[in-house]
DNA sequence: TTCGTAACGGTTGAT
DNA sequence: TGATCAACCGTTACG
């Protein structure tokens, strides 16, 4: 493996910008390829290009490019998935709620009882059922403080209450549209909802983190979905397998780019990927660190797609015939590729159409307009992949 | 030669 | 705030 060098620390072995596989091209180890390369594979692949061949072309490795023409293929997302972050846990506030309910009808019930009642009631099913132990550790945790706190509630009442007293359980009748999208959810969050749909790997129930519980989140972060949705087309929603193919339905998609570019982020796609949850909960802003590629793009694309015409530009930006077959090194520079700084990588900031300006992140020199008509003939005319598109 | 995939080292984000 | 965990990433090597 030859490692790219930091040119802000040369005497560094390890890369700050990249490094160069063994095709020349170079990539950021553990981060996801810019989506115009992404996109590129794809588009290359639709021509017919055999992968192998996009491979050499675009620097990529073959493993890669399998992976993601894979990807396109199941989910026909070009976007890489959700990277970081944790399983969700099951212990939504209903499930507490619950608990709760039946801890106060029959002190005496136990973990594994409570378990079996769940279940029986349809609150979880087997994939989101909290495990003995956790209830356990709930009963322990919060059942008893709370059972506690009712007690002395209840005792308050028979007293002159000087200030009205918080209800013991007032975290959970918080008005969280989690919460309330939680009770009106029969079937586990993970589940499809429509029929015939197809669950993505990494489906996990809604995001419930104990200051969800608290009913903290309903105030400080509401309503935030537990991922943003990657904004290449409906079904580029599935990306990351945080959202559900059930979720999107049934678009009819083709899986062709073309049909992509059609369809750009629709009403089906918030207009950004941070602002807006499809709930239509507004969201605060989060703070961003390092983006993935994909997010990042995603979002830049999605506003930088938004042609006059309400059409997307996705071929605009990406095209075969634009690009060098074996770009020079020089074409290549990791620096240049990832423009030498983080938020570079994250993209976005160069998608500035035809104005001469970078176009990627991943200095792809493709020349915007002429790639469009280049991919313009090529599905309008024989769609031949001729030697220029190579 | 081509392609699929496991292993690997790395990053990321929620807990 | 730092550690941990579990997801993802692309590359490499192997069959």
């Amino acid at each position: 493996m030859v490692r790219g060098v930091d040119p802000h620390a040369p005497g560094r072995t390890e890369p700050a910008f990249g490094e160069v596989n063994q095709l020349g091209g170079v990539f950021v180890n553990g981060r996801p390829l810019p989506n115009a390369i992404r996109l590129r594979i794809v588009e290359l692949a639709q021509l017919g290009i055999r992968p192998c061949d996009i491979s050499r072309q675009l620097r990529v490795s073959h493993g890669c490019v399998s992976k993601i023409l894979a990807r396109y293929n199941e989910t026909g997302s070009i976007l890489p998935g959700a990277i970081g972050g944790s399983k969700p846990r099951v212990t939504t506030p209903t499930v507490v709620k619950h608990i709760r309910t039946y801890k106060q009808r029959d002190p005496g019930i136990f973990a594994w009882e409570i378990r079996d009642r769940l279940l029986a009631d349809g609150v979880c099913d087997k994939y989101n059922v909290p495990s003995v132990s956790s209830i356990s550790r709930i009963l322990r945790n919060k059942i008893g403080n709370l059972a506690q706190q009712a007690h002395y509630d209840s005792y308050k009442q028979h007293q002159p209450a000087p200030q009205p007293a918080l209800p013991y359980n007032h975290i959970y009748s918080y008005p969280s549209p989690i919460t309330a999208a939680a009770a009106k959810v029969p079937t586990p969050p993970g589940v499809p909802a429509i029929p015939g749909s197809v669950a993505m790997p990494r489906t996990w129930p809604s995001s419930h983190s104990v200051t969800d519980i608290l009913g903290i989140r309903s105030i400080t972060d509401q309503g935030r979905p537990a991922r943003p949705a990657p904004l290449f087309s409906p079904r580029a929603f599935l990306g990351g397998g945080w959202v559900r193919l059930g979720e999107i339905g049934s678009s009819g998609l083709t899986g062709s780019f073309s049909d992509l570019g059609k369809l750009g982020h629709s009403a089906q796609v918030p207009s950004t990927g941070f602002s807006e949850e499809p709930g239509g909960n507004p969201r605060p802003v989060r703070k961003r660190r390092n983006l993935p590629a994909g997010e990042g793009e995603a979002e830049a694309y999605s506003q930088a797609q938004a042609a006059p015409n309400g059409l997307p530009t996705v071929s605009s930006f990406v095209s075969a015939s634009s690009m060098a077959p074996y770009p020079t090194p020089a074409q290549v520079s990791p620096y240049m590729t990832y423009s030498a700084a983080p938020s570079g990588y994250v993209a976005g900031h160069g998608w500035q159409h035809a104005s001469g300006t970078p176009l990627s992140p991943h200095n792809c020199d493709i020349p915007a307009s002429l790639a469009f008509k280049g991919m313009q003939a090529a599905r309008e005319g024989s769609h031949s992949v001729t030697a220029s598109a190579l």
